[in-house]
DNA sequence: CAGTGGTCTAGACCACCGA
DNA sequence: CGGTGGTCTAGACCACTGA
């Protein structure tokens, strides 16, 4: 019957099925900050009700988000926003392994923490305006596994969204960067996108990964996303290519 | 109510929900040849009689193999093997783009199709004894794309599982070639894994490639599995990193 | 038109969690 | 113990397909 909808936005005759309305106003809630990362959400018969709908279609929403890593189901607690510093989740989006095939988890050390205006080429990959005085943050860091250094690591950042990072703040990070960006700033990465070349090393690279001029490296650039596909992040890795190597999967089962 | 079941192997009372079993039912069949890749499952009422259970959990079931593109579920019509000659899933693992961020989907060359004897490195991503007699091909090839060579491609199969392959099933063979994989030898690529290594090119890579020696090139290698985590491919593709890299996308939405 | 999968409801029982 | 999500049922109506 009517079921008549309590203005809650969804509409049954409307393009989407109402599943799909579901993901898209409870994404609204978490992009406009109604639920931040590590909080519960209300119960599924509470958005149930608040949404108009059988639990069934609540549970079909919660459900494409939890298969993407939005949110998080615990049976007998409740449905939580996810959280980057979750162990689970904390080399996510780490793929880079030795020559045994074992996957480096590395440590870092915060080089140089500045303020500075987004070059062209950050402004395209960050969506800024290319203006020529945008600010960004431009961290520079080192990678370390075992007390050697891994990587050189280079993160620019939108200075208005992360206008409370400290330098003190990403040293203290003991987990994954993103969750310092979550818990600092309230910035949630849920998608990245990355650009693997192969190059030889420059005299800079040379220098900080203690290698010789004109070796392989292999440089990582990798764009981060938060929801509605905003970029806000950038950063870009350079390893030894003869001792590390990138490993992906694809196709799941 | 007891619901009895018809002695389908499908318990109720389980360590797995039925759904969950369900999904192992269906992947037993595929992998035991029952229906092939392109065929039409029975309808979602004819399994849920045949297994002793409701529409819904065969849906859920069924929609954890969707999910993983085992299966293709179309309106009106059935549910169906992913193939991977569908125009949708053709390139569904290249990951090769050029400066412009162009997607590089390459046609091949069949340079050599030979028998031979399983390496102890091959022995070991394809899983097969490695007694120095075990049968593999040996395919070389080289990617071409607008009538330039995009990258060497050297792949070995198990001679067992392809005997029915044929050089020129290869050459005919306008799509992706696991898709001729499927056709002739029933054989269904549903995951991959890749490892991307920078290196500098041989003496014959730069021939292979036209390019100097010691340039810089990405050397991607690919183990690929059918159901149940079996390896039945192992290539190695090497590309100018000049010219190309690799792309990828994590995290979805 | 009949048959398919797609969506949705209402409700049941279970396993798990924490007070 | 009550509340949460996890599983499952029986059924309804819809949208799409192809004869």
């Amino acid at each position: 019957m009517p079921q008549k909808q309590h203005s809650t936005g969804l509409d049954v005759s409307g393009p989407d099925p109402l599943y799909k309305q579901v993901e898209q106003r409870i994404l609204q809630c978490l992009a406009e900050g109604e639920w931040k990362p590590g909080e519960q959400l209300p119960t599924e018969n509470q958005l149930a009700e608040r949404f108009g709908v059988a639990v069934f279609t609540i549970r079909a929403g919660i459900g494409e988000l939890v298969a993407s890593n939005i949110l998080v189901r615990k049976q007998g607690k409740g449905t939580f926003v996810a959280r980057h510093s979750r162990l689970r989740q904390r080399y996510q989006f780490s793929h880079i392994h030795d020559k045994n095939g074992r996957q480096i988890l590395p440590g870092r050390e915060l080089l140089s923490f500045v303020k500075d205006v987004a070059t062209p080429e950050e402004s395209a990959r960050l969506a800024l305006p290319s203006d020529g005085k945008t600010p960004v943050f431009r961290l520079s860091m080192i990678s370390i596994d075992e007390e050697k250094t891994v990587a050189t690591l280079d993160i620019t950042l939108p200075a208005r969204l992360f206008s409370k990072l400290t330098a003190s703040a990403i040293r203290n990070a003991q987990e994954n960067l993103y969750a310092a960006y979550q818990d600092e700033c309230g910035i949630n990465v849920i998608r990245i996108e990355e650009h693997i070349h192969a190059a030889l090393a420059t005299p800079a690279d040379a220098k900080a990964l203690k290698i010789r001029n004109n070796s392989p490296v292999l440089r990582v650039e990798r764009t981060a996303y938060t929801y509605r596909n905003a970029p806000v992040e950038f950063r870009t890795r350079i390893f030894d290519a003869t001792k590390y190597h990138y490993r992906t999967i694809e196709g799941s089962i």
